[in-house]
DNA sequence: TTAGGGTTAG
């Protein structure tokens, strides 16, 4: 164990050692002990056996440069301890996986005889800094130079080398020479070289080497799974797996849980629940596998569970690191949980996680997401360095915040700074452009992404134009747009073609829109509600009527809207005309008193907005009791003034509750931030962010 | 000794 007193000695100890010229001495102190200040006993060492013991495992243990100083001048004391080959060996480990690969070479160089093991464990702390032209040219000297035959450790390192480079001619040679050595048998040279072709891109040599095999372990399965999963090829990837999990041998480990992740974005329910199987009944998890699982979660909109996941892992006694954090963050933003995000913001300050370029993204688009604008600017500002993700993220933030022309600026600001956008951030910029009406500046970077950066339009940039020529009111010109891609239009495209019918009561398209979607998206609700309010508007029952009937018939039902409020680390959520919160009658009294109050001030309930709901006769007796409203009361009954209120909803906010949280806004004298499906409202001294056009 | 984990748009 250390002492005060040796971390104490080291530096004074260091100072010496630095001095002396004989630099190799430093490493065999049998010559130097006479010169030595520090008393040594008679056998040479200082302490007695168990000393030494703890000595030894300390050095297996380091991992940080000032223990790994204090260690080293302790054994500098030592001399006959450091005159053992295996004691060098374990130092020199230390120094490289304390991140000085040099020092652990200047050992190597100082070592008298050095065998296989001395140039195996220099050429893998050169492998694992990323220094592969000295891996490449201490392999060479290993046999040229030093006569020292390689061996089943070292090709897996070598050839890792290879891999980590792109270096396929170098790794073919090797794998010939592996093979005159008789060692294509061994595991792990077999493992590594599935693992190199398959960086090289050659499928059939990893596929040809895995058939191939005759011991295939866990590592085997685990690489080709993983191949097929950065290839792309997420089908292989998934039944690779199901077919290791009805073996049952190997059994799957931490290991298979990284290698599926790639193929887990945007994946079945099946999946997920084979690949939650094999982490329930995996032997022993380790950091990797919590955080493999995490990420499966959080890439596929299942955010609650993966919050869930991430306090059973901390319960489990797991630390989480930088890698847990920025998955589970993501998922704060989605389920709007700002003080669990806070939670993980103080973590990361008291573990001095920053700076993290990608934990850093994901604090801002979690302040983002939970409606704290200034919070996420402030990471921003903070930021030592960015990267066009961060850019991104901050100019998406001001975009669904509705402060498109900030998000422009911040647009040209990053161009400015060198930055390239990519085709994301042009996804971005437009949606900003779409969310505050700026039609001209949206078809400028549409021009501009196209024609200045080569850029060939996606999917996503076709629905970002249709909804911002659409929401201005350009509904022929949008349409007209949609004709003209060069792609087939999608769910997307045609849905923000229907909404901007029903917000200009475009029949005509509207229909058009409406067709295309109950064929893409038969079962989706929405479309069907957003049919019939233009019918509605138009005053035309029967037609509504028969929307109604339709969904009946298909068993489609309306989702019910919903709106959620954290309040004492919780989350109360409330339906339309919902009685079921314990407070319920405060909430109701105070609602009462606040309406009373909206009327006088020239309040008059947007009855229109009440077509929306298709499944009652809409009065404004129902308007009043809008999951918003409840929401809104709540708050204001259990916070103290000035308190800013912050809602998140499942639908789209209706037109009468937007209404109304601009007049509660400059009654109460607070801040209501509402998120919906769509964007973010501010409503602040009566008026919203969204300039009522949203 | 070998394989494997994180952030951005709609």
């Amino acid at each position: 164990m250390l002492t005060r007193a040796t971390v104490v000695a080291a530096p004074t100890v260091l100072h010496v050692t630095r001095e002396t010229k004989h630099r190799r001495l430093l490493f065999f102190p049998r010559a130097l002990s006479h010169e030595l200040a520090a008393p040594v006993d008679a056998d040479g060492g200082g302490d007695d056996e168990g000393g030494s013991a703890a000595l030894i495992q300390a050095l297996d243990d380091c991992r940080s440069p000032r223990t790994l100083r204090s260690l080293h001048a302790r054994l500098l004391h030592r001399p006959r301890l450091l005159a053992d080959p295996a004691v060098q060996i374990k130092l020199m480990r230390a120094l490289a996986s304390c991140g000085d690969p040099h020092g652990a070479r200047r050992m190597f160089d100082s070592a008298p005889n050095k065998n296989a093991v001395f140039f195996n464990v220099m050429i893998r702390s050169y492998v694992n800094h990323g220094l592969h032209g000295h891996a490449f040219r201490l392999f060479a000297d290993m046999s040229l130079r030093h006569h020292v035959r390689p061996d089943n450790y070292t090709f897996p390192c070598v050839l890792k080398a290879c891999a980590g480079s792109d270096h396929l001619a170098g790794g073919l040679q090797l794998h010939g020479a592996v093979t005159k050595l008789g060692l294509d048998t061994n595991i792990f040279v077999g493992n590594t070289l599935i693992a190199l072709y398959w960086r090289c891109g050659r499928l059939s040599d990893a596929l040809r080497m895995f058939d191939e095999m005759p011991n295939k372990d866990v590592v085997s399965w685990n690489a080709m799974i993983a191949g097929y999963a950065q290839n792309g090829q997420y089908d292989r990837a998934i039944e690779l797996c199901e077919k290791m999990v009805a073996l049952r041998k190997p059994k799957p480990d931490a290991g298979t849980m990284a290698s599926i992740l790639p193929a887990m974005s945007n994946t079945n329910q099946t999946d997920i629940h084979l690949v939650r199987k094999m982490f329930d009944e995996m032997g022993k998890k380790d950091l990797v596998s919590w955080n493999a699982m995490i990420a499966i979660y959080a890439n596929n909109s299942m955010s609650a569970e993966a919050v869930e996941l991430f306090s059973r892992m901390e319960m489990a006694g797991f630390e989480p690191d930088a890698v847990t954090l920025a998955s589970v963050l993501p998922a704060c933003g989605d389920l709007s949980a700002l003080s669990l995000g806070k939670k993980i913001h103080e973590l990361t300050e008291r573990k001095r996680m920053r700076p993290n370029l990608v934990l850093e993204n994901a604090l801002m688009d979690m302040y983002a997401n939970c409606g704290c604008l200034e919070a996420a600017r402030e990471v921003f500002d903070g930021m030592k360095r960015k990267d066009v993700v961060s850019w991104t993220t901050i100019i998406s933030a001001y975009g669904m915040h509705g402060h498109g022309m900030k998000a422009i600026s911040l647009f040209e600001q990053m161009r400015k700074s060198g930055l390239k956008p990519d085709p994301i951030a042009f996804v971005s910029i437009l949606a900003a452009c779409s969310h505050s009406g700026l039609l001209n500046k949206g078809k400028y970077y549409f021009k501009c992404m196209t024609e200045c950066y080569h850029f060939v339009p996606r999917i996503e940039h076709y629905a970002c134009m249709v909804d911002l020529l659409g929401r201005s009111g350009h509904i022929d010109e949008a349409y007209d747009f949609i004709l003209k891609m060069s792609m087939k239009p999608n769910e997307r495209v045609w849905g923000a073609l229907l909404a901007a019918c029903r917000v200009y009561s475009n029949m005509e398209i509207g229909l058009i829109a409406a067709d295309h979607l109950f064929k893409l998206v038969p079962e989706q609700s929405g479309y069907y509600v957003l049919l019939s309010n233009i019918y509605a508007r138009a005053g035309r029952w029967e037609d509504v009527m028969l929307v109604r009937n339709l969904m009946k018939n298909k068993g489609i039902k309306k989702l019910p809207g919903c709106s959620n409020v954290e309040l004492w680390n919780k989350v109360h959520t409330f339906h339309i005309g919902d009685r079921l919160h314990p407070q319920s009658k405060e909430i109701y009294e105070k609602l009462d008193v606040l309406m009373r109050r909206l009327k006088e001030l020239g309040y008059v309930a947007e009855t229109d907005t009440a077509l929306h709901d298709i499944e009652e006769e809409d009065k404004e007796g129902h308007l009043l009791v809008h999951s918003e409203k409840l929401a809104i009361a709540f708050v204001l009954v259990n916070t103290t003034p000035k308190t800013p209120i912050r809602i998140t909803m499942n639908l789209r906010m209706c037109g009468d509750c937007h209404h109304a949280a601009k007049f509660i806004s400059s009654i109460v004298e607070r801040e209501i931030i509402i998120k919906d499906t769509n964007r973010f409202h501010h409503f602040e001294h009566g008026v919203c962010t969204c300039g009522d056009y949203w």
